[in-house]
DNA sequence: CCAAAAGTGTTGGTCGTACACCCATGC
DNA sequence: GCATGGGTGTACGACCAACACTTTTGG
């Protein structure tokens, strides 16, 4: 990673844009870099597309490692091509946005450099991980623009596509309040209380994407709620 | 064009797709090709991307070349890396969405071994000009996949973005009724006659994007329409 | 019984659609 | 006047937000 490319030539890498949400906050993994350039800054995991491969097996091994035995969802968010983003030479980075449930992220966490950043605010992109916060400038390369753009592409998105689904523990045994604090991470605002379940049950079990189970949560305080399974 | 890449190399190239509206139809703009891979193929024109420019400079500048003086709108669609989709070696392709009105788009076609396709139908993707009817084994590459991806960006998108407005002859000055047969190209279908004014009124007159000039049409047959213009 | 969480009913506003109608021009 | 296309009024249904209310559990 230290060495210049070759002149007048150009290397395709990805970049992977993990997300999780937990808890109502929506979170990015990223890892500090050691090395120069950017040495100390933060930056999303990724590295260069080989010739067997296409970018998305590549971003896919890049989430493998990450997050052994997980099928992330992957979508591909957009190609950036700045001439000067990477002083060691010409790389063209096509940025993919991951989603992947808290719990399976949390289990990954131990022993590895990624630490899982909380989005404050997306304006000015602030990152907060316990007691250290980030913003832009302490990003690599234009991964700053990758993240904006990604919350950008989730929020845009939640309302008329099943993204939100992925960030579920169990996709066979959820409540729609579990549901609920996804959209709420990704959003950023708390959705109303009593129209969350009919927005749901319109938007989604109508046009059968999840179906009501019989069973029933246990154990919690309240009354117990019904469990929702997604179909296929 | 003819020969191979060194192999184990990545080479990055941009597509674009120019599209443009004419009396409720939407166009695509294709060459044949007439060399191998794919003679006689019809492709989208592209090249490579130099070592000095961006994947978007890359696309304006495949742009200027076919359609000089214009500052049609580009946007990228997605980036293809499949690992055999160019017989002569690894090459990722970034595709671009352009929008042009179809009265310039016209101009430049006298010499030019363009041809503009109408699209009849999206699902089997068929594309006639004149007595040729292209389906999607008659395009080079990937390129179908390509447009069919645009053709399902630009519906997506004409309803919440101003895309349709790239395509008017002259943005400041068009009736609501020219923006409707662009509304009805992208969408394959007509629209509510006396609601499309109330719709557009509500989401682009309030919010400032358009605005209601003093002028009329003249000349014409009925009664004369009132002009608008785009903000900016 | 009380607290807490799940879920429903009700109301009022906004928005899209259908369709009837009026308006301003050329002939 | 009449045909033609531009533009408005009105009515209905879908959907969404607010908020009060009922239901079902644990303590």
């Amino acid at each position: 990673m230290g060495e210049t490319l070759p002149q007048s030539q150009l290397a395709v890498a990805v970049d992977v844009m993990l997300t999780t949400a937990c808890e109502g906050e929506l979170r990015v993994l990223l890892s500090q870099r050691k090395a120069a350039p950017y040495a100390h800054c933060w930056a999303l995991p990724g590295r260069m597309v080989t010739y067997q491969e296409t970018a998305e097996n590549a971003a896919h091994a890049v989430l493998e490692e990450l997050l052994p035995g997980t099928g992330a969802a992957l979508e591909q968010l957009y190609t950036f091509s700045g001439v000067n983003r990477d002083p060691r030479g010409r790389v063209v980075s096509v940025a993919y946005l991951a989603m992947a449930p808290w719990e399976r992220v949390a289990s990954s966490m131990a022993g590895s450099p990624m630490r899982a950043f909380t989005l404050v605010e997306n304006s000015r992109l602030l990152l907060r991980d316990g007691s250290l916060t980030l913003q832009e400038s302490h990003l690599a390369f234009d991964h700053g623009e990758m993240i904006r753009m990604g919350i950008e592409r989730l929020r845009g998105k939640v309302e008329y596509t099943d993204i939100a689904f992925r960030y579920l523990r169990d996709p066979d045994a959820f409540t729609l309040a579990e549901l609920q604090r996804v959209y709420e991470a990704i959003l950023g605002r708390p959705t109303g209380s009593g129209n969350f379940q009919r927005m749901i049950r319109n938007r989604y079990l109508e046009r059968g994407l999840i179906r009501q189970t019989a069973r029933k949560t246990r154990g919690g305080q309240g009354r117990p709620a019904a469990l929702f399974e997604m179909v296929n």
